[in-house]
DNA sequence: TAGTGGTCTAGACCACCTC
DNA sequence: AGGTGGTCTAGACCACTAG
């Protein structure tokens, strides 16, 4: 981390993890906390926000901050970014990449609209289905527009997270995500791996967006739901 | 609102809504801001901070802050809490209640876990069909331990969101809550009307808690997704 | 009543963007 | 180089909780 609240906050969350603090006991008062780092009262605050938006902590006017309890659900809410190659790992699941294709193509009227290109812009389409433990768990399909990679994109991509590739070698970050969910209708184009496991869907669309807030790209994910849950935490 | 920032970031919205400033365009500096609403720059950046938050700006470090585009989408996302009238209301529909039945059982496994009680407690099921512009769209069943509302709740219960009757009548204010979304599969239960609609389902099953933490009532919701649609913000 | 968190201030220094 | 946001400080007053 670059800066002190961030790092203070990360301390925290490892000593809750290894058990300093219980479940639904209470942390050390600010006060405290501000001598045991050597910061000032509100960098702590600062902390203990960063703390409280990730649904470790909550706080209580005039009595303290409290561990929260988490079943194993609050782990992993779908609130922060993450690729599925994360979801995948967060299930305690190996992470695999089966038929891979690249091809490039005119954007269809949404991609158009969602991924603010004109239509003589061109996309590339990832294609791919990925497996947890060997297991077909979705069919995953990505748009990136050339404009943003080049047209060298198929030579540089490499199985894993499309978002881990962007930023290593591109220097694009994706700072957040907006995702549709959606219940899967039949849909004829999906692959008959996936078809077969027989098993209840889900559809994600999700538009990938970068600190400035500009689209970067859009992907389409047909989860299978007996192997991943899914978890919203709402405020 | 109780709080000087809250009211400031209110302001700004609501003149971010009015088009006196325009997607993609700056807002005045923090300084400029400071001096509009004669105050000092750290309530400014709690105001900014908010606004960061609802997904309604971003800030770039060094040039300034800069309204985001709001699909249709953006508006309304399951990350901020709402309650099933409030989904149907924001879908510009009409909400109403049918078949409403409540009665007392003894809960099961999950809802002992989910809910922290005991095998001896008593919940109540409220167990209703709501519908949007008369049409059935979501089957809905919530359980709330008789320990929270007393054995009269039965007559102090009327139609509509029960956060908001639990508000009212109680005094208790729901602060967060858990939510995993599901693929439905076939679900026998489900009630005739909804089973006729042929539309594809969503199951939500939520964990409601107060300010505190603790849990308050556990909710599933089995939701047509044909007329309403459902967006998480990711970051 | 004493202690705790919630809000707010005024000022400082730094990192980054823009010209 | 000047302007902008990002971090941090030290101190104040208030609202709420708990003994």
């Amino acid at each position: 981390m670059t800066n002190r609240y961030s790092d203070i906050c990360a301390t925290l969350i490892r000593e809750i993890d290894q058990g300093l603090f219980n479940e639904g006991e209470r942390l050390p008062t600010e006060k405290e906390l501000c001598s045991r780092f050597e910061v000032s009262r509100e960098t702590i605050r600062r902390s203990l926000k960063q703390l409280i938006e990730l649904g470790r902590i909550h706080g209580i006017q005039g009595s303290g901050y409290y561990v929260r309890r988490q079943g194993q659900h609050m782990k992993s809410t779908i609130n922060r970014f993450s690729s599925i190659t994360e979801l995948i790992r967060n299930a305690n699941l190996t992470e695999g990449d089966l038929e891979v294709q690249i091809f490039k193509r005119k954007p269809d009227a949404q991609e158009i609209q969602l991924l603010d290109l004109n239509s003589q812009d061109v996309v590339f389409v990832i294609d791919r289905i990925r497996t947890a433990n060997r297991e077909p768990v979705v069919y995953s399909k990505n748009i990136l527009p050339q404009s943003i990679v080049g047209a060298d994109f198929p030579e540089k991509f490499e199985p894993g997270s499309l978002t881990k590739c962007l930023s290593q070698k591109y220097g694009i970050t994706i700072a957040e995500a907006l995702m549709e969910i959606c219940a899967v209708t039949d849909e004829d184009m999906l692959p008959y791996r996936l078809k077969m496991s027989n098993s209840p869907l889900l559809k994600f669309i999700q538009v990938h967006y970068d600190a400035k807030g500009a689209p970067v790209f859009l992907s389409y994910d047909f989860m299978r739901n007996d192997m991943i849950r899914f978890f919203v935490r709402r405020t």
